[in-house]
DNA sequence: CTGAAAGCGCTTACAG
DNA sequence: CTGAAAGCGCTTACAG
């Protein structure tokens, strides 16, 4: 009963049938009589008997692996994932493990030349891509991976033509929401935060989000409180530092992640400004941290679960050949301090 | 030049070479003609040529991938993993990388039947553990995962006798440096929370350096300062309300990790008292939240890149057959706003 | 420096 | 229901 690293062969030996029927027994196949069956498992588990996945995955060509692709436009030396994503990692590897599913993780610059490796080398059968990014270099890649039959889910809104699938929320609505939130609160001139070109389709949601609020409140939406900001603290800090250095009046903020939004925050008190009885801030994502600052942080959120669950069960759908479709989890806001009302 | 999946063999083809000889190329050998393995390497590159995982696996019983093994004894409703290992992550991906191994996440109940099963099934050459656990039904799982040949490294200190190697911070060193700032501040009735049995190991060293501390200052550490939590913030909150209804008093805190000083904050605060005005407290770990709480924590700080490194170092040495001792690295004070002073 | 050949440990058609 | 056999795509002694 005692072998070092034991093989099927060494399990039918035991067991006194063919390698063969070894194989069978642990697939649970029906081929198999159930007393058969029962007998080698037991002898499995008793000498510790794993199946040798590289074998079986060299004879199935599958892999029953996940590669969980990050990447980040942040500059290499940190290898600080954006908590945003990271508090996606436990319900991916929960609902990919109760599929069958390992995940493999690995963090990638925006400008390294990913990966289709991950499939091509029969690490993966499937990967998920999770990350801000400038959409134009992304598209390239994306392109690249489905030219070679690369099964992918993507995080983030489904572009025109975008190859592939994904899973996102609805930023447009979210985006709706915070304004509206703001302007039902009274406050009229709101400052955005974010990226508003199409190389950025998440915060260019969001923003369709806030000018669609102004239109339905009689508003047009003002273009000097656009400020271009990137997905960092420090960003955030700097937008609020240039609206108030060219003396633009604004009541109110609504930045494209909450990342942002705590930069902003801490600009607005670094110069003298209540939060939120000067300004009112609203964030997006409602990040671990949104609950924890002070003021606490309105902000829109997107349910880290179901999008993982999500993109989880889209892959494995990808993978396993079913039909899926792009689609989109409606966001909640979650109202804090930071608005004050 | 148009394959879809090519193998060695197609290569070798297309080179008008052996197969064997693409193999050698690929890996560099210096058994090949350097004109040839060139030319074989252009060859893979413009095909998108990988080596199947799988098969160079099998052949060579290495799988290049370190399985991370995250276990928390929270409830298994929610799939939130602790921040603190969460910002590890990156680091520990980072520099597997750079060895050039992948790395295999997963889960798990500290309850779980774990596992064996990654380096025996070869998806794994070697594990890392991480979490907070109960160390007697954690030690168990060591002595099974140490027959079984596997190989391993434990974020945790190195107890006496404990199967495998392990990587940690001086958690007494730490506790000692949190308690001697609290009693340089004048501080005199600190209260200890955490598990100070064997159990828990990292914990119990912590709660030395606060003895320590107290005997170096000249003070016998207080026994009725002492509450048992475990690593939650609602622990942390109903140590507080016990010690308030118990009358003792107290004017520090000393919480064996971040959440739990997060929750006996709140705790304090929502009793009306001032931190650190009234109390002063410090936490343990340094995690994300701890500088935007307010008051800013202060706190023992681990280096999470030089863990994260030095885990995979570890497991990487122990894989390649190279002598690996378990160690000890320094924490540092980082003072903040929560002890005042 | 290169090739022919064996074999890693499985899964699954094929035959019975 | 079970077994003998082929073959997945590599790596690496062995021979030249």
């Amino acid at each position: 009963m005692k072998v070092v690293n034991p093989t099927s062969r060494d399990i039918a030996d035991l067991a006194g049938v063919s390698q063969a029927t070894v194989s069978r027994a642990l697939r649970n196949s029906p081929l198999v009589r159930e007393e058969t069956r029962k007998r080698i498992q037991q002898i499995a588990r008793d000498t510790n008997y794993f199946v040798n996945r590289n074998a079986a995955g060299l004879r199935t060509h599958q892999s029953h692996t996940i590669a969980l692709l990050l990447f980040d436009e942040t500059d290499g030396a940190d290898a600080q994932i954006n908590p945003f994503f990271l508090s996606m990692l436990g319900y991916i590897t929960r609902s990919a493990a109760s599929l069958g599913y390992d995940v493999l993780i690995s963090l990638q610059q925006l400008t390294d030349d990913w990966h289709i490796e991950y499939q091509a080398s029969n690490r993966a059968d499937g990967l998920i891509l999770l990350g801000y990014g400038d959409y134009l270099t992304y598209r390239e890649k994306l392109a690249a991976l489905a030219d070679a039959n690369t099964r992918f889910m993507i995080w983030g809104p489904a572009v025109k033509d975008q190859p592939g699938h994904s899973f996102a929320c609805d930023n447009e609505s979210g985006g709706y929401k915070a304004t509206k939130h703001l302007l039902d609160l009274g406050r009229k001139k709101i400052a955005f935060l974010g990226i508003t070109s199409r190389r950025c389709p998440e915060f260019a949601d969001r923003y369709q989000g806030y000018c669609h609020a102004h239109h339905d409140a009689g508003i047009s939406p003002p273009d000097d409180l656009r400020v271009n900001a990137n997905n960092k603290e420090s960003h955030g800090y700097q937008a609020i530092e240039e609206l108030l250095a060219q003396g633009v009046e604004f009541d109110a903020v609504f930045a494209s992640t909450d990342i942002m939004a705590i930069g902003a925050m801490r600009a607005l008190q670094a110069h003298g400004l209540d939060v939120p009885r000067d300004v009112a801030v609203v964030g997006f994502d409602d990040f671990p941290l949104a609950a924890h600052v002070t003021p606490a942080l309105t902000t829109v959120r997107q349910d880290m679960r179901q999008a993982g669950e999500g993109l989880v069960t889209s892959i494995v759908g990808l993978i396993e050949g079913q039909p899926v479709e792009s689609s989109l989890m409606a966001p909640d806001l979650i109202i804090r301090k930071s608005c004050g009302g």
